[in-house]
DNA sequence: CCAGACGTTGTT
DNA sequence: GTCTGG
DNA sequence: CCAGACGTTGTT
DNA sequence: GTCTGG
């Protein structure tokens, strides 16, 4: 499932993460966005959904939040964003509350990573989910909106889950819907409800992702702060201790991450593999990759991270490391005065949409870590700039039964 | 016709 | 809003 | 999703 | 265990 998430990207960044660059984007309620470590259903998230019906060619950067509340929920019931923050992309089309919103009112969420809870017996352990790369994902989203008592109106969206792919399973039975490539995130965006958007709805198989255990601390809502996603060593149990004696080097292995060794000792000690097959298998999978403090490359170089440590590093009134009660600490940030600035409710940003070429193939360390510091760099990216997320793409059948132009195929796409 | 529901997770 | 159930 | 509470009476 | 609150 996904029901934490951290969303700490710049603004900026989330259109360009939904492989929107040098679109039109305008912006809705941005100042309501607080970017967070760890974001819960009944905060303000940015999405990207298509601008209404008129207004056919362009995207909408829309602070919604998380936790759906149908448009039919009367005004008089309080909202409970807890109730569906998530739905099953297996069922979408059958519930009532679900199927309406998927003709109009499909979206994109935009995230650096999402959390999820194994279960150990009473124990639950928390793990943080991210591309290797450090890179954004995107997740499948439906919104709606519904009005008040006062009026006003409330959007709301929830996140597709689907089952767990191959390699988080011992995680968790369930995952949200990643959309990992241009082609999979404007389908969803745009394409007509005939086409096949149900091809979209499968776990993310993909090899690079990586997780690894945080600290439990973060359940708690109002914990928030880059110790979120601080990883965090698992402490040591007794099959480590014998592993360790048969082990040469037995330090450096121990984040969840087994050797080989490892897992076939676990085996042969435990008849009942059942036990055995609740740990994380070993790994090709690095949390280390994406070091476990905050990368230089990318905390420098985003005015929120910096913003945070201040917040939490200095201040030490949070509960961060000392976990002292207290006031719940204020969110980490907001961009109404950075780049949202004097920004009215709705503006739009216009951005030349020339010649977008289409993503480069690039592969390799040294390339996504360039990839990062133009995707944080602070001017406006050419259009050339490659600051689309390459991923694996399947290559589907092009033009196949999309009777509805997708907003790329308006500007030309490659 | 009207009334009432409309959801996901996890856990046992 | 839209579907199911009575 | 997780965390945290989970109660009554009487008196001020 | 179960409900409420974030």
């Amino acid at each position: 499932m996904c029901g934490r998430a951290r969303c700490s990207l710049r603004p900026d960044d989330i259109p360009r993460a939904c492989h929107l660059n040098g679109r039109r984007v305008r912006h809705v309620d941005m100042n309501r966005y607080q970017p967070s470590y760890n974001v819960s259903p009944g905060f303000s998230v940015p999405v990207v959904r298509r601008e209404d019906e008129a207004n056919d060619e362009g995207a909408v950067l829309h602070c919604m939040k998380w936790g759906l509340v149908p448009s039919f929920t009367k005004k008089t019931d309080k909202p409970d964003h807890y109730r569906m923050f998530n739905a099953r992309s297996e069922t979408i089309k059958e519930k009532a509350s679900f199927r309406r919103l998927i003709p109009k009112n499909r979206c994109l969420v935009a995230v650096e990573g999402f959390y999820e809870w194994k279960k150990d017996g009473s124990k639950k352990q928390p793990y943080y989910i991210h591309f290797k790369d450090a890179g954004p994902l995107v997740f499948a989203a439906l919104f709606d909106s519904w009005k008040n008592h006062e009026g006003e109106v409330i959007y709301t969206f929830t996140i597709l889950t689907t089952s767990a792919s191959s390699s988080l399973e011992w995680l968790h039975d369930r995952m949200p819907v990643i959309l990992g490539n241009m082609d999979a995130a404007d389908m969803w965006l745009s394409g007509s409800p005939s086409s096949n958007i149900d091809t979209l709805l499968k776990p993310y198989e993909e090899s690079d992702l990586a997780w690894y255990p945080v600290t439990a601390a973060m359940g708690k809502a109002s914990f928030d702060g880059p110790e979120c996603i601080k990883e965090l060593q698992l402490k040591t149990n007794e099959t480590r201790s014998i592993s360790q004696f048969f082990s040469k080097k037995g330090d450096k292995d121990q984040q969840g991450q087994k050797s080989h060794n490892k897992v076939a000792e676990e085996e042969i000690l435990n008849t009942d593999q059942t036990e055995s097959l609740k740990q994380e298998p070993e790994s090709d999978h690095v949390g280390h990759l994406c070091s476990p403090v905050q990368p230089e490359s990318f905390t420098s170089t985003t005015a929120t991270d910096i913003k945070v440590e201040q917040d939490f590093d200095e201040s030490g009134s949070k509960q961060s490391l000392t976990g002292q009660t207290g006031n719940p600490p204020e969110k980490v940030g907001t961009y109404a005065s950075d780049n949202v600035k004097s920004l009215k409710e709705e503006e739009s940003e216009d951005i030349k949409p020339k010649d977008i070429s289409p993503p480069q193939e690039e592969s390799g360390d040294s390339k996504t870590k360039r990839y990062y510091e133009e995707l944080s760099g602070d001017a406006m990216p050419l259009p050339k700039a490659v600051n689309t997320h390459i991923r694996p793409s399947k290559k589907k059948a092009k033009g196949a039964d999309d009777k509805q132009p997708t907003l790329f195929s308006y500007f030309g796409k490659g």
